[in-house]
RNA sequence: CCGCUAGU
């Protein structure tokens, strides 16, 4: 089985879907019994796809041969669900985790997250609240998906605040919250800024990977910046960075 | 570490 649901993840992730579910049917033909994995496997893969209907006749099918969802599962479902917009059905499940204990802060994570693209802004942060509440406490890309919500919707303010929420405490800002940062300096136009923080992140010890150096050129140059543009490519090559 | 979260 172990196999089986290394092969049907591996399917899904190469957008596979149809091939996964092929060789999902031709484990139940075999009479073989998927497990939980195999099921919250081809769950997550039908979410990302966005086929929730399949997704959730998965679940159902699960829960009838008396498989018991596990977190892995309820996150798995909870971010199909926002993804399509199904944020009410996403609460109720959230709420069946919270009873069942099942909760973690990938949970929340996943929540956020969702609520930060879909423009939530302000229940992403009670998230944020809530999660303390319940003692299970944030990690670094709880603050770095709510940064990158608020640099992205031009709260900036806000997003310099959590930046230095996360390091009241005592979370290391990685690559990923340096990036989503420097961005929403960016396109604000605030190009200084944008720049120290790249200049802070080097300091740090914190390695540019190939997403900030991308962000670095191009959106200056969106902004109709091409002068900062060029500036800071010297800088990246001349620091000898890829 | 067989499966669920963040940036271009």
């Amino acid at each position: 089985t172990v196999t089986y649901n290394a092969l049907i993840d591996g399917l899904c992730r190469s957008g596979n879907l149809k091939g996964a579910t092929k060789l999902f049917s031709s484990i139940l033909e075999k009479g073989l019994v998927p497990s939980g994995v195999t099921y919250t496997i081809m769950i997550n893969g039908n979410c990302n796809a966005g086929d929730m209907s399949e997704a959730f006749r998965l679940y159902d099918e699960m829960l009838s041969r008396g498989i018991l969802p596990d977190k892995f599962t309820y996150n798995a479902l909870i971010g199909g669900c926002c993804k399509v917009g199904k944020l009410e059905r996403a609460v109720e499940l959230f709420n069946e985790m919270l009873q069942k204990g099942f909760a973690t802060v990938l949970t929340f994570n996943t929540l956020i997250d969702d609520f930060c693209k879909l423009g939530k802004l302000q229940e992403a942060t009670q998230l944020l609240k809530v999660m303390v509440d319940k003692q299970i406490l944030p990690d670094n890309v709880t603050y770095t998906t709510l940064i990158d919500g608020h640099a992205k919707a031009g709260k900036i303010k806000e997003a310099c605040l959590l930046f230095s929420e996360m390091q009241e405490r005592n979370l290391m800002p990685n690559a990923v919250t340096y990036t989503s940062l420097i961005e929403g300096h960016s396109r604000a136009g605030n190009m200084s800024e944008a720049s120290a923080l790249f200049k802070e992140m080097m300091d740090k010890g914190i390695k540019p990977d190939e997403v900030t150096n991308h962000v670095m050129i191009h959106t200056p140059c969106k902004e109709g910046n091409l002068v900062e543009a060029f500036k800071l490519q010297d800088a990246i090559i001349a620091k000898g960075i890829q």
